[in-house]
Formats: C-alpha cells, sequence, structure tokens
DNA sequence: TTCATATGTAAGAACATTCTTACACGTGAA
DNA sequence: TTCACGTGTAAGAATGTTCTTACATATGAA
C-alpha cells in the first residue's frame, strides 16, 4: 500500500477523486496523462484497496468506469512499521 | 517519505531500529544483507528524516556510526494526499 | 606486518517500474 | 459508413531502483 503511494501521479489521481468520483477518460484529461498510462495506475490504487471502481452505463449506453476514493485513515510511525515488518516476514514464508 | 517506506528491507531496518541503535555492520549481519546495500538504504531513510545517524568512536577507537529511529506519526488519509499532491505542483513549479 | 574490525564510495549488472504506441471492441449520432 | 466517444490490453522502449563486486581508508591487537 505504501509502494502504491509512493508515486506522483498516483497521489494526484487519489486528490483528484477526493473531490468527487471520476471516469477514465475524464480523468485522464483533467491530469493530462495517456489514458494507457492511467489504467494502469488505477489498477494499482485499486489492488490496495485505495480507490473502488464500477463499471456503469451512462444514459446514451456507453460503458463508463467510475472511480472513488476508499475511506482509510493510517497512522504510520515506528510501531506500525514493526509490525508491518512482521507481516512481510509472514508473508515470505507462506510463499516457500 | 513514502517512498522510502515502500521497501521490505527499509521496513525491517526501521523496524529492527525502533528495538534500539545499532550501527552499520551490526545492522548489516542482523538483517542479512551486504553492507554497501545496507548503506544505500539507510541513505534513503536519512534523507527523509525517518532515521537519525551519528558518527561516534568506541571505546577501542574504532569509527562507528550509529542509527536510530527519529519520531514520527504521520496520518495517512485522503484529505493528506490533497495536501501532498499540491505540495507536488509546489515543487514541480520551484524547478522550472 | 598482518589480521580483524570499522567506515565510505564507485561502476555495472540485474531487476522493476513507468510510459508510449498500437491494437481490439462497443455505442450513438451525423 | 464514418466519426466521436467510451472501454481494455499487449509489447517494447525508457527510466529508476536495487544489488553485487571491488576498491580505498582507518584503528587496535596479535
Amino acid at each position: 500500500m505504501l509502494a502504491a503511494l509512493a508515486n506522483p501521479i498516483r497521489l494526484r489521481i487519489v486528490a483528484e477523486l477526493a473531490d468527487g468520483r471520476d471516469y477514465v477518460s475524464h480523468l485522464a484529461r483533467v491530469i493530462g496523462v495517456s489514458r494507457p498510462l492511467l489504467h494502469m495506475h488505477l489498477q494499482r490504487l485499486e489492488e490496495v484497496g485505495l480507490i473502488v471502481g464500477s463499471l456503469e452505463l451512462s444514459d446514451d449506453g456507453k460503458a463508463m468506469k467510475y472511480f472513488e476514493v476508499a475511506d482509510f485513515d493510517i497512522h504510520l510511525n515506528a510501531a506500525a512499521i514493526v509490525e508491518a515488518a512482521q507481516t512481510l516476514s509472514a508473508i515470505r514464508e507462506n510463499h516457500q
């Protein structure tokens, strides 16, 4: 999740969506990046649950994918990182 | 700062130092990474102020660099990211 | 002097991420 | 049919990050 936030474009996306939901093509124009690139970034943000997308049909029948920010409030301090580090070891072990 | 934390080894380093200060070579043995690699990771963590290092002389005259975690408690939520995104634009402008 | 300890850094390989370009598909309106 | 809009994905270039290897320096003890 920290990796997902460690990118200026993805921060910008979350900031933009915090101001209200939006669909992919429009968001790409607002932020000023290509649609395929935005698609990739949205995917990374959705994977970790920071945003949520839903495919909807507009009035004129077009498929539109709307994204909105999920509710989150993470407290980042030394104790939280000790926990996170333990989780990482556990993940490593599970993958063996 | 998010980028600095978005790495398993660096999380491990902060977790290890949260348990008490340590010097580079010993920390490298404890974590199980090469010293030059650890040096790089420590540098990235220190750059963003998550850890602090101080060069000291041991009793037997050897130069030892001790690191310890800095105090930090960041609340990561949508509002915080809106702020961070604005900061990024400001940085971009300053660099022109 | 030689060994074991500590420090730092530089160069290039290996790997991961980011970004562009090009393709595919579908709808409604001109 | 053609155009303008929406969706998604795949391949390769460009860029960044991570990691190893090799070097240089310094101290105390054998």
